[in-house]
DNA sequence: GGCATTTGACCTCT
DNA sequence: AGAGGTCAAATGCC
C-alpha cells in the first residue's frame, strides 16, 4: 500500500476510535449518577459528530476515487483510467464500465421498506415527503398489483452523485398504506442539512413549507405531548432486506476497527456495508435525535438494544424523554398519527391519485 | 429557460 | 420470455 493511502487509513482509524471513545464517555456519563449538563452532552455529541464527519469525509473521498476501480473488476488495479485523460474510445469504455459498476453497486445497496400510512389531509404527497427531495424517473405497472409503482431517485444525483432511490407503491390490501422501499443512503448534502429542529414525521406530513410555517405551533405541541407522540410507535413497519443478522444491520455497534485497520482486505467490512450502514448510522442524522429522518437504521438501533446508549438517554430526565423519544419514534411511527392529534379524523380521501389539501394553509 | 413529470423504449435478471 | 428497473425524449409547469 502506498504511503499516502496508509496515512489516510491511519487517520481514518484514529477518527473512528476517537468517536468510539467519545461515545463510550458519553455513555458512561449518561448512566452515572451524576447527571451531565445539557451543554456537556451537546459538547460530547459535537465532538463525536466531528470525528465521524472527518472519517466520513475520508471515506467519501476514498469511495469516490475508488468506486469505479473497486466495482468494475480489473480496473481496480489500474489507476490509469482515472489519471489518464484517455482517448475518446477509452472514455466510452470507461463510461460503460462506470455505468455497469453503478448498476452493480445499486444492486448491492441495502434495501429496506417502510410502510407509511397516508396522511389524512396531505394525502400521498404528504406521506411521501420524508425530508429528502426526490425526482420521479419512472412508473411501472406491476404484475398483480392494483397500483403502479413509482420510481424516485435523489434530486442531487447528477450534481452530487447521490445514488439513493426509493420505490413507492400503494398497498393492495390497504389502500391507505403505501410501501416505500428505499435503496442506498443519501450521500448528498441534504442528508446533512436537513432541518434538525423537528422530527421528520411531522415534517413529512406537513410538507416542508407548511412545516416551516407552523413550526412554533408544532414545537409547542411536541413539548406538550411527548407521551402522545410516543404512543404511536408501532404504526410504521420497517423491513430490512438482504440484511440477515443483527450484526449485518447494526455493524456500527461493534466498531470493528481492527478489521478496518487491517491491511488484509478480506477482513475489511464489505464496502457497501461499511458505507451504507455504518455511515448512515453515524451521520449527524443519526446522532441528532431530531434529525432521525426516515432512516430505518436509526429506528432499529433504538429498538435493537434496550440497554443501548440511546435508551440510556431515555432514562435521564423527563425533558430528555420528550426530545429523545419523540425523535426516534418519528421514524417508527406513521406520519399520519401525530397529525391526527391535530386534525379531526375522517375526511379521508382514498381516491387515487390523492387530493392534497393544504394543511394549515390559511 | 430550467426543472419535474410522464411514458414508451430499452436493459437486466431470472 | 416476461417482469422489474432505468433511461431519455417529450411534455408540462412555474
Amino acid at each position: 500500500m502506498e504511503e499516502s493511502t496508509k496515512r489516510k487509513h491511519t487517520s481514518l482509524i484514529h477518527e473512528l476510535i476517537q468517536g468510539k471513545e467519545l461515545t463510550k464517555q458519553l455513555s458512561n456519563h449518561l448512566v452515572s449518577s451524576s447527571p451531565m449538563s445539557h451543554q456537556t452532552n451537546e459538547l460530547f455529541v459535537e465532538k463525536i459528530l466531528l470525528s465521524y464527519e472527518k472519517a466520513l469525509t475520508m471515506l467519501n473521498w476514498g469511495s469516490i476515487m475508488g468506486e469505479a476501480k473497486t466495482t468494475s473488476g480489473n480496473i481496480m488495479d489500474s489507476h490509469c483510467s482515472f489519471t489518464n485523460g484517455g482517448s475518446p474510445r477509452s472514455e466510452v469504455v470507461d463510461r460503460e464500465l462506470e455505468h455497469k459498476a453503478a448498476l452493480k453497486k445499486r444492486k448491492t445497496m441495502p434495501r429496506w421498506t417502510e410502510q407509511v400510512k397516508i396522511c389524512s389531509r396531505r394525502g400521498l404527497e404528504g406521506s411521501l415527503d420524508d425530508g429528502y427531495s426526490w425526482r420521479k424517473y419512472g412508473q411501472k405497472d406491476i404484475l398483480r398489483a392494483k397500483f403502479p409503482r413509482g420510481y424516485y431517485r435523489c434530486t442531487h444525483r447528477n450534481v452530487q452523485g447521490c445514488l439513493a432511490t426509493k420505490q413507492v407503491q400503494r398497498s393492495d390490501e390497504d389502500p391507505t398504506t403505501i410501501e416505500v422501499t428505499y435503496r442506498g443512503r443519501h450521500t448528498c448534502t441534504q442528508a446533512k442539512h436537513l432541518n434538525k429542529a423537528f422530527p421528520s414525521n411531522i415534517k413529512a406530513c406537513l410538507g416542508e413549507n407548511q412545516f416551516q410555517k407552523n413550526q412554533p405551533l408544532l414545537e409547542k405541541i411536541q413539548q406538550q405531548t411527548p407521551e402522545v407522540i410516543f404512543t404511536f410507535e408501532t404504526e410504521l413497519k420497517v423491513k430490512t432486506e438482504e440484511l440477515e443478522t443483527k450484526e449485518d444491520i447494526f455493524p456500527w455497534f461493534s466498531f470493528p476497527s481492527p478489521s478496518i485497520g487491517s491491511e488484509n482486505e478480506d477482513n475489511m467490512l464489505p464496502e457497501t456495508m461499511f458505507e451504507n450502514h455504518f455511515m448512515e448510522s453515524f451521520s449527524p442524522v443519526f446522532l441528532s435525535p431530531a434529525t432521525s429522518e426516515s432512516n430505518p437504521f436509526c429506528l432499529s438501533a433504538y429498538h435493537l438494544d434496550s440497554t443501548g446508549l440511546l435508551c440510556q438517554n431515555i432514562q435521564t430526565s423527563e425533558s430528555d424523554i420528550t426530545e429523545i423519544v419523540s425523535a426516534p419514534t418519528s421514524v417508527t411511527k406513521s406520519p399520519i398519527l401525530d397529525l391526527d392529534i391535530l386534525l379531526d379524523k375522517g375526511d379521508f380521501d382514498t381516491d387515487f391519485p390523492f387530493n392534497i389539501p393544504e394543511f394549515f394553509s390559511s
